[in-house]
DNA sequence: ATGAAAGCGCTAACAG
DNA sequence: CTGTTAGCGCTTTCAT
């Protein structure tokens, strides 16, 4: 059933329902109601292919994530896809899985599409990808590493401040060893979490030597706690690039019997959902998935609505600070007292194999 | 750029761009190379809404899950991506957070965007709005809880093998106080594994009556084992509708001082990627989720490409099984010896406050 | 206030 | 093998 079917119906013109079904006032109320009453009548749905068609505007907004499977991002989608149904845009998710490959089908798929504008999570993507959408002029917000320039929106977050506040909560916990679980390292985030950690630690005369880097996933938590025990002097604290990591941390304590925060202090990053739940729950830095995915959302929006009027600010930051929970703890004493080995000697099991 | 644009530079016909575009075989290779040529200088995507104008298909699919940020989904929602890429598909993805409304503008966005079909993974949606869908003729597949009418595909899920293998299993381990804590009894899937638990119970002559209601979060989880832990004769052993609901329980385990599994054994539901990361790692019942998105997602091309050609088996089976990890033991014996009140006193300590 | 008609970008007869 | 052309369903001038 199209506009025509309704128009004939209602003895009307096709321009008159086209009117009535977008609320443009000036339609007599009499006709209006006729008309409503055979579109309800008849179930009919204006074709958002055709209107998109003749508008030029789609109404979808594209979303590029790096790992849908990874806790941090449903949560995003799910605000993001809060705005999108209030303000009456459709969202086409795609999820890269770090593949190159589905990174430039992505882009291919949401310039297909004609999406009007493109909010890219991926925390790094190839520059020649980039330029594709921008050929196009396809409003685009970053987060952490969209090139500078005008028409692109940038989300940047004060990774620092969190990152400061964990250490030196650590510190004043009498950790002196801290380690520091990374990222993988073409991410631009996981850089700047890591640079972030590095001066956090200088800037309290600490040395940040003990860096092992993961992949922001648990196994990588795991292998990385593994390679940090091999160590003759290893850390008493360890904070961890996302929470992902820190959870694979707290499960590899468990399997090699070192209590937490006892013997061992952890910290992650994200505050995802799940880290109210680990055992035991999780201290570790906010990064608002509510507030990215608000701010992404927004500032494609203006992007599209108010269309380049105002060469501004696009720039936005999004701030970033320690929840404390209960996994971490004073430094063990014995490790002031004594050689790290006795510690390591008393507490810590050769790994039960699976 | 459009067509137009492309056969003019190109010095052809846009019905040969066509053609090209879409590699219709019976272009002059000559040409065809100009024409490519000419779309790769002036990087032409063709405009897929006209396409799908024309064509009546969108070459997109809906899907519509219940709880993106409930870990078990974004695993679907990657497969499934997976195989809209590699066929040529988009998703257009809506969570519905259970919301009634949401569920209705979901059905009704679908529709507006005249997808090919979609798959309803939300275990529990109203006739009336499957109605809308059904009314339109798009291709639906369901999983639990689809009618059974022609044209509607559905995907049984086999509760009964993975939750009778739990039971045994915990029976095995000599619990005889086996509790369920249930999910949202809206959701038919929730209902179908309570049942498949009352069967399992009866089955081995132990009585279902240790169940409480969850509602498939990791907060549900906690407050059941609280009241479980009311009882006076509280579980040794409980399983529970899924994964999330067990990390409830694994974490409120902790806050009590409840060792798992020595004091308490429990089974998840589901086997989500965490369950083997949670602490201790979760003995659960296995239901894939790339295979229940891959079964989903098949349905849904085959109906769509091989039309309504045979009226043939428009149900699928997916079977459950049970995966044992860490979080089942023997029975506490002095449960065995002992008036259960003892154990409690024993091991349980008021909850701590956080 | 309403209607007629052009056209958004594409595909598919149909003709040549 | 290639080109011409009529729509797909909608919005929007431009008349009336």
């Amino acid at each position: 059933m199209d506009i025509r079917g309704i128009a004939r119906r209602a003895k009307v013109s096709t321009a008159t329902v086209s009117r009535v079904v977008n609320r443009i006032p000036t339609v007599d109320p009499q006709l209006a109601k006729r008309v409503w009453k055979v579109v309800d009548e008849l179930g009919y749905y204006p074709n958002t292919q055709a209107r998109a068609l003749v508008l030029g505007r789609s109404r979808i907004f594209g979303l590029i994530v790096s790992e849908i499977t990874n806790p941090f991002f449903p949560e995003i989608v799910q605000t993001f896809e809060d705005l999108a149904v209030k303000n009456n845009y459709e969202i086409l998710l795609t999820s890269t899985v770090h593949d190159p490959k589905r990174m430039e089908s992505s882009v291919r798929r949401m310039i297909e599409r004609r999406v009007d504008g493109v909010a890219i999570l991926t925390f790094g993507m190839e520059e020649s990808l980039i330029e594709h959408l921008r050929d196009r002029k396809v409003p685009l917000v970053f987060v952490d590493v969209g090139p500078d320039v005008p028409g692109i929106a940038n989300i940047r977050i004060n990774y620092l401040n969190g990152i400061r506040q964990a250490v030196q909560h650590l510190a004043a916990l009498r950790h002196t060893r801290i380690a520091f679980i990374a990222g993988p390292q073409r991410l631009k985030s996981a850089g700047a979490r890591r640079e972030a950690f590095e001066a956090s630690m200088k800037e309290i005369g600490l040395s940040p030597d003990l860096i092992v880097v993961g992949d922001h996933r648990m196994e990588g938590g795991m292998n990385a706690l593994l390679a940090l025990n091999k160590l003759n002097d290893p850390p008493t604290a360890v904070l961890c690039s996302n929470d992902m990591t820190a959870i694979g941390v707290l499960r590899e304590a468990y399997e090699q019997n070192i209590k937490i925060p006892e013997d061992l202090s952890v910290v992650g990053f994200d505050n995802i959902h799940l880290a109210e739940f680990t055992i035991p729950p999780l201290t570790t830095v906010q990064m608002s998935q509510h507030d990215l995915a608000k701010i992404a959302f927004n500032a494609l929006l203006h992007e599209v609505e108010d269309g380049s009027t105002s060469p501004e600010r696009h720039n936005y930051e999004l701030v970033t600070g320690l929840v404390l929970r209960r996994s971490t703890a004073l430094a063990p004493k014995k490790l002031a007292a004594t050689p790290a080995t006795n510690r390591v000697a008393k507490s810590r099991k050769t790994p039960v194999p699976q």
